[in-house]
RNA sequence: GCCGGGAUGGCGGAACUGGUAGACGCGCCGGACUCAAAAUCCGGUUCUGGCGACAGAGUGUGGGUUCGAUUCCCUCUCCCGGCACCA
């Protein structure tokens, strides 16, 4: 073997051998277990960066682990290829977006074969392509059938001046990110899919999901937010009927039903039709309306938002008392949620206490705690007033516990078709439409005659042009009368093709399916995604916890009761990774767009809070940048770190062997290349073991290891072994690649101390380098692979099993037990493995720096923790 | 604001089920090799006191449970992810 490591020569030797032994190649066969391993597909954003080669090395870890274990691995890989970046790079360069994707998706490529990934590139599925794509297009027109694709109005972030819609991104601090214009709220008609339909399974289907992280499935049971109350009816004063027109009830949802004698304001989103109504008569009222029109879509704003309200003069009557009741118009409330409206119970509800302080409304206090003791609910608000108890103040129904309160009332509002009991999700339907060119057309046209008219599915797939270039002022299929100018279906008259493209989460909610069935042009699905799916481990950002993996699992079971699927669940077992972060610099000019600067560009001066952040320029000029602190690698801060020139100098091992050493794959990560260099030396120095091992031959000679051994001997294998213990342990279960490579490393350092060159030497030493070897060949799959030929094997590494521990070579005879006195460490004792507790116990008193401690006095308490310690108190 | 997560030496991290805090690596310091440098190898490296044996302190903050807490409970601070049109 080569005396001298040359990443370059060994990795392209291993890459040759797997691509010409077509190793990753992956088929069905019944009758071996399969494993389906599969890592989020990258957006083709332009190079990749070391999120990404944390995500697809630990996917590539665990695939070629399954392998090693005599799994049928499948591994493969595709383009989140739609989206909204493309589209930027088009209105900054002037490159058709689908140039730029197809460019980017070619060089990412490179970037990934040059990491030897494990990857059956035969199945590479590309999003924008009509051949994926049109699979969208005719499910949607199942759901519509199926009554789970319906159209309804929605609300847009809308840029006044460039005519256009924005994206929650581009809207900055409510403002257009190109026009600086103040947004505006709008109301457009959209498709929304029916996913509140599938809440309750979504919920409790989360139970049966072993394999995925609990934050993951706590973070999905909140966001659909379950919520069991009551529906209550407050019908309208005169007042109100009067502004109506009409007799009528405003509903609203609580879960705190029991507090309903507390009410004394009623509080109503600015597009509630009461509201609207109310306006219309009051150009005050109207002018708030028209406030709260203005600025973002985004929970985030309006959470943080200053609690505003204005009373619209109009009232409802307690369904109970008959009492009226203020109705005040609030920003705080969403028309999106519940009923738009909600009842305003100052006395035990934080929001409607803050609420209420401020505008001077009436506090009335109708429960006492069972837990905390207060008389009446004052200023300032505490965490015992929202706390559930017994009921007062409320007529009839007082001195009711909370279940009781709940169940009477809601019994009496129903008797009285004021109300019932109902269950609310938060979990709001899901639009689909996107006023943007670079995404999937939505199969419909509109006929003035028929009206909305599917594609028929012959047609499939509606085409998206590929050669428009947007300009930021609205969608350019808008604009593009060949697009949109087509024939009526139904009733061949001229029509117009809807121009709104599909939300690119439709893309990524089934694409691990067609990885199964790539080429099949005739249908979706077919027998060969029964075998693979479900996928058995799936790995990911763990910024995708929600939404991508909510919309799959609802896709799954769509498509599962559209008889195209027998699998409730998409995904059996789930790796959320943590994300790769990296400073943020920014600059904001006095007018445009805000710039963000690549961290590699700015030179930091000064020390502490006097710190400054310069950029030097290509025309030489410096500017002073903002830093905005640390954030999620991506094109858009301008804060990627391309892996490309660490790959050049060090090899595509060492990139990938440094980002599993780094950290565990679930914790974020800050950026920094200190230590890369650490990553590299461990492999030469693995290599040169391999090599003083092997000597100037070819390859080693193998010895088996004599029945006899030496103590030193005994000790090496005893390590090798134990190492792979824990190797088998680190990758198969607790996916900690870091205190896996931690161990060989460990083990080298015991082989490098070894120096017994006898034969029985020698075969210990050999056993040890070959569990190096083997146990490190999926995170560093290159090197290993020319190492396992130097130690004199005839197959590639590639197809070898993964090695078996021997228990034998496990065995001790004695421990090192450590004792405390009075839980401070003062002394270790080495005792029989076999010692029972009196024996331990004994000997640990009877040591020498023990007796120091506790001196004449009688231990109170002496505790023996098998295998670990002895505390002795006194 | 709400939901989820995190904080351990100069740095990345380890300690898996409440039982030796700091494995492994980086960096740094000292030494060997070299004309020299790089590379490599050997030793040291939490802090404070001490020549040393050793002693004391120490896991973001403050409190609690326990023979024993990085680990469990409560409080606060800061950081990260998500909040439905970034993907």
């Amino acid at each position: 073997m080569e005396e001298r490591y040359e990443p370059a020569v060994v990795e392209k030797a291993a890459q040759a051998h797997w691509q010409q032994a077509g190793s990753f190649k992956a088929k069905e066969d019944p009758a071996s277990s399969k494993f389906y391993c599969l890592s989020m597909f990258p957006y083709p954003s332009g190079r990749l960066h070391m999120g990404h080669v944390r995500n697809y090395t630990i996917g590539d870890v665990l695939a070629r682990f399954a392998r090693m274990q005599g799994h049928n691995v499948l591994q493969p890989m595709g383009w989140d290829a739609f989206g909204l970046p493309a589209e930027n790079a088009a209105m900054a360069n002037g490159v058709a977006p689908a140039r730029w994707t197809r460019d980017n998706i070619a060089y990412m490529k490179k970037q990934l074969q040059a990491l030897g990934f494990a990857i059956d590139w035969d199945r590479e599925i590309a999003t924008c392509d009509p051949d994926y794509y049109r699979w969208n297009q005719w499910l949607f027109l199942r759901m519509r059938e199926a009554g789970i694709a319906y159209k309804r109005t929605g609300v847009v972030n809308w840029d006044p001046v460039d005519q256009t819609v924005l994206a929650n991104e581009q809207v900055i601090d409510g403002r257009g990110w190109r026009t600086g214009a103040v947004v505006e709220k709008r109301e457009i008609p959209m498709y929304y899919l029916h996913i509140t339909r599938y809440a309750e399974e979504l919920l409790s289907a989360l139970d049966g999901l072993d394999g995925w992280p609990e934050r993951v499935k706590l973070m999905q049971a909140n966001w659909i937010g379950r919520s069991e109350g009551a529906e209550v009816s407050f019908p309208y004063a005169s007042d109100a009927c009067q502004v109506m027109g009409a007799e009528g009830a405003l509903k609203v949802f609580t879960t705190r039903v029991d507090t309903l004698f507390g009410v004394t304001f009623m509080a109503v989103a600015a597009e509630h039709p009461l509201a609207l109504a109310a306006g219309a008569r009051d150009p005050k009222l109207q002018d708030f309306i028209d406030e709260c029109r203005r600025g973002s879509t985004m929970e985030a704003d309006v959470a943080t938002m200053e609690k505003k309200g204005v009373p619209t003069g109009l009232h409802v009557r307690h369904p109970f008392t008959q009492k009226p009741i203020e109705v005040w118009v609030a920003n705080y409330v969403l028309m999106g949620y519940g009923e738009g409206a909600v009842m305003g119970v100052p006395a035990h509800d934080e929001r409607d206490f803050a609420f209420a302080t401020q505008q001077g409304i009436e506090i009335t206090t109708v429960v006492r705690s069972t837990v905390s003791a207060y008389e009446k609910v004052e200023a300032p608000w505490t965490d015992a007033y929202g706390e559930r108890g017994v009921t007062i103040n409320s007529g009839e129904f007082s001195g009711l516990e909370f279940q009781a309160a709940v169940d009477a009332i809601c019994a009496a509002l129903e008797t009285r078709g004021l109300g019932r009991k109902r269950i609310q999700y938060r979990l709001r339907d899901w639009g689909i439409s996107r006023q943007r060119y670079w995404g999937c057309p939505i199969p419909l046209i509109h006929c003035e005659h028929c009206g909305e008219v599917p594609v028929p599915d012959e047609q499939l797939p509606v085409v998206l042009p590929e050669d428009l270039v947007p300009d930021g002022s609205g969608n350019p299929l808008g604009k593009t009368p060949q697009f949109w100018q087509v024939d009526c279906p139904s009733c061949g008259r001229s029509a117009r093709r809807e121009t709104d493209t599909m939300d690119t989460f439709v893309d990524s909610s089934w694409y691990f399916l067609r990885y199964a069935c790539a080429d099949n042009e005739q249908a979706m699905v077919d027998e060969r995604v029964a075998y693979w799916l479900p996928v058995d481990q799936y790995i990911g950002g763990i910024e995708h916890a929600i939404l991508h993996l909510l919309y799959s699992r609802f896709w799954t079971k769509v498509m599962r009761d559209l008889n195209l699927l027998s699998l409730d669940e998409p995904f059996a077992n789930l790796l959320t990774q943590g994300m790769v972060l990296n400073h943020i610099y920014s600059h904001q000019p006095a007018e445009g767009r805000r710039t963000y600067f690549n961290p590699l560009d700015v030179e930091v001066q000064g020390e502490g809070d006097a710190q400054r952040y310069i950029v030097t320029r290509e025309d030489g000029s410096r500017l002073e940048v903002q830093h905005d602190g640390l954030g999620t690698m991506s094109k858009s801060k301008n804060n990627g770190v391309d892996p490309q020139s660490l790959v050049e100098k060090y090899g595509a091992d060492t990139a990938r062997l440094f980002m599993m050493f780094t950290a565990p794959p679930e914790q974020s990560l800050e950026w920094s290349d200190e230590g890369v260099q650490g990553a590299f030396r461990f492999i030469r120095r693995l290599w040169r073991a391999v090599y003083e091992h092997v000597g100037a031959e070819e390859s080693a000679s193998r010895v088996a290891i004599p029945s006899e051994l030496n103590a030193a001997q005994k000790q090496l294998r005893r390590l090798t072994h134990q190492t792979l213990q824990k190797l088998t342990d680190d990758i198969g279960r607790r996916r900690t690649f870091n205190t896996a490579v931690a161990s060989v490393m460990e083990l080298l350092n015991a082989v490098a101390r070894f120096e017994d060159r006898s034969e029985a030497g020698r075969a210990c030493v050999q056993e040890a380098l070959e569990v190096a070897v083997q146990g490190l060949s999926p995170m560093i799959p290159h090197v290993t692979h020319a190492l396992w030929q130097a130690l004199g094997h005839e197959g590639a590494m590639i197809d070898q099993p993964w090695p078996k521990v021997d228990e034998s070579a496990l065995a001790q005879d004695e421990l090192t037990l450590v004792v405390q006195v009075n839980g401070k460490l003062r002394s270790q004792i080495t005792v029989p493995v076999d010692a029972d507790d009196a024996t331990i116990r004994a000997m640990a008193l009877a040591n020498e720096t023990i007796q120091k401690f506790v001196g004449a006095a009688t231990p109170k308490k002496v505790i023996v923790v098998p295998r670990k310690l002895v505390n002795v108190v006194v």
